[in-house]
DNA sequence: ATGAAAGCGCTAACAG
DNA sequence: CTGTTAGCGCTTTCAT
């Protein structure tokens, strides 16, 4: 790989000038210049990253934590971060933690700062505490889907307003008249997807519906196959069943499959996200959409400004840590949902 | 963030030192050690690994080119080289060509040799030019899903024998008593899915079958969908369904759901791969596995070795570029398959 | 408009 | 065992 000096000495300038040229900076004459370029391209030179990023003090990557890529939601998600982060040249580090603090811990620790200027978190179970360390020593960290908008995690955020997800699915159960139903809760520790049952609850509630089964399961179309199983076990007169997520929810109709009923004629289900396959599923899944590729834009131009302040001033008062919120999750109809069975 | 002659200077010995003691290298008194690491944790010192690429000539991570991590394979494989890149130290940069060739050639041109000391490429719609352009340059590449173990396509690469995985597939579905099949292939312009075909049409041959319906697609849900209607448009005869792929499998299960058909009862549908979600279908599909994490255990060990060594031997002979072969593919037989209805 | 020089944070001989 | 001395490739004042 040719150096900037080599592409210096054909061009008959110093390095300082082709760095010039190149960024566009300095005033230089049109003639150097287009030597300069001529040179460029007959060497066939690309500058070298990592030279350019230990010069300037900063990296051309941000990082994206997420629990396991191999849930459809990131992958999606990813795209989307990947798109808004091109837009400010950057390049984006996909960091698996597995769902495991440790290895989060130890890629935050290696990528932080050195690799990546900035980073992104979603829901990657990973400790406040090691994000408040990486915030300490100068990179900047957002959170990605923040749950409550009412209540700020102290660190800076873009929140949807999953109560409200919560709520709108509920609601639309009732309004189609369904009275039994069962819901299927993430079960994170972090009690991620609370926010999401309680906006369920409330919708129930004012209704004036007071009673309805609940299961904690894993985040996946197994974790919501297993759930609905129990849940339809424990009564089977349930007519609907809501999932905090669409994985689970697509787990649920599987569940209704191998139990002969028919969805949505015996049993509705809805979900939470939208993702590519609650589209492409059959019967294709009822849900409330998340603004995912609004959420990705928030938090990546989110974080290019936390980046480009941090390089500003070098003692940044205690400015309140600032949060976006996403526009307002929206119910999407499809065919999962429909009037409960006329038992 | 703390640098290596901070730590150094804190524990009152030079840069050499430390960076000695944290690579374990030259032989270190016990007692400065100590000091050293103290010292290291008491700043919280973390190693800069654009510093360190510079000086090393060598960068910490590999990239892995794919067309769109929207594909849920994508994932899957991605996760399997993530998981394999560890063991070696190395990061991995997943860029995403949107099956662009411009865009692959733009992440190529800034990422490789610079931010990564390898590139991995999977079915990304590269021209091969380009990367023979990195090559050239002293980036080690490697091909990850070759499709044709006999016909090495000059460029290191793991091969996956594609053609026995079609013809396995034909074999399934001919034993069952198929004989009018339709076949779904994926259409990329580099015909990538040609020899899948050819494995599956040498099935047909060998039992004396002349006649099936071809329909070219997208490698996607939605792709599946529509050439299997039309395929079932244009013989409703047809008893089962060959995709080059499981997404467009799973799309062809949708559309005889939309058709009233059963599956398998009046059809049956069989795919290739073996994606999470060929098991989480309902019902799951019959397919043909790919050793996808053996495939990126291959690339990743082949890529480190080409990388090793293209820094020992500045003059690398012109020695044949290699080729590892992946273990067979196998048939994995669900419910998406069965006899043929006895119309 | 261009060149000279210093330095980013780290590693790697080679001395001592 | 530990220190000295050079860079790695690029950017960036500051001169000229």
């Amino acid at each position: 790989m040719p150096t900037l000096s080599e592409v210096a000495r054909h061009a008959g300038v110093t390095p300082a000038t082709v760095s010039n040229v190149l960024r566009n900076r300095g005033r230089v004459g049109e003639a150097t210049r287009q030597r300069v370029l001529a040179s460029v391209d007959a060497l066939g030179y690309r500058p070298h990253l990592a030279a350019r990023a230990l010069a300037e003090g900063r990296a051309p990557t941000l990082a994206l934590m997420v629990s396991s890529i191999a849930n459809p939601f990131y992958p999606e998600f990813a795209l989307a971060v990947e798109r808004a982060a091109r837009t400010s040249g950057h390049f984006v580090i996909i960091c698996n933690t597995n769902d495991d603090p440790v290895t989060g811990r130890a890629y935050l620790d290696q990528i932080a700062g050195t690799l990546s200027e900035g980073v992104l978190v979603t829901n990657a179970n990973l400790q406040f505490a090691d994000l408040h360390v990486i915030e300490s020593r100068g990179t900047p960290v957002v959170l990605c889907m923040w749950e409550r908008p009412n209540e700020p995690p102290g660190l800076p955020c873009v929140a949807v307003d999953f109560r409200l997800a919560g709520e709108l699915a509920g609601q639309h159960l009732l309004e189609l008249g369904h009275r039994r139903v069962g819901a299927i809760v993430g079960s994170k520790v972090s009690g991620i997807h609370a926010a999401r049952y309680e906006g369920f609850l409330d919708a129930l509630r004012a209704r004036g519906v007071r009673k309805s089964r609940v299961k904690h399961a894993a985040d996946t179309v197994h974790g919501g196959y297993t759930a609905a199983r129990a849940l339809l076990e424990a009564d089977p007169r349930i007519t609907a069943i809501f999932a905090t997520n669409d994985l689970p929810a697509l787990g649920a109709m599987h569940a209704a499959a191998d139990l002969g009923l028919a969805v949505p004629g015996d049993l509705s289900v809805i979900g939470i996200t939208d993702i590519q396959l609650a589209r492409e599923s059959r019967p294709a899944l009822t849900t409330v959409a998340v603004p995912t590729v609004e959420v990705a834009g928030l938090a990546v131009s989110l974080l290019r400004e936390l980046i480009e302040s941090s390089y500003g001033q070098r003692a940044r008062g205690k400015t309140k840590v600032p949060m976006r919120v996403s526009s307002a999750p929206k119910l999407v109809v499809r065919a999962s949902t429909g009037t409960p069975r006329s038992s």
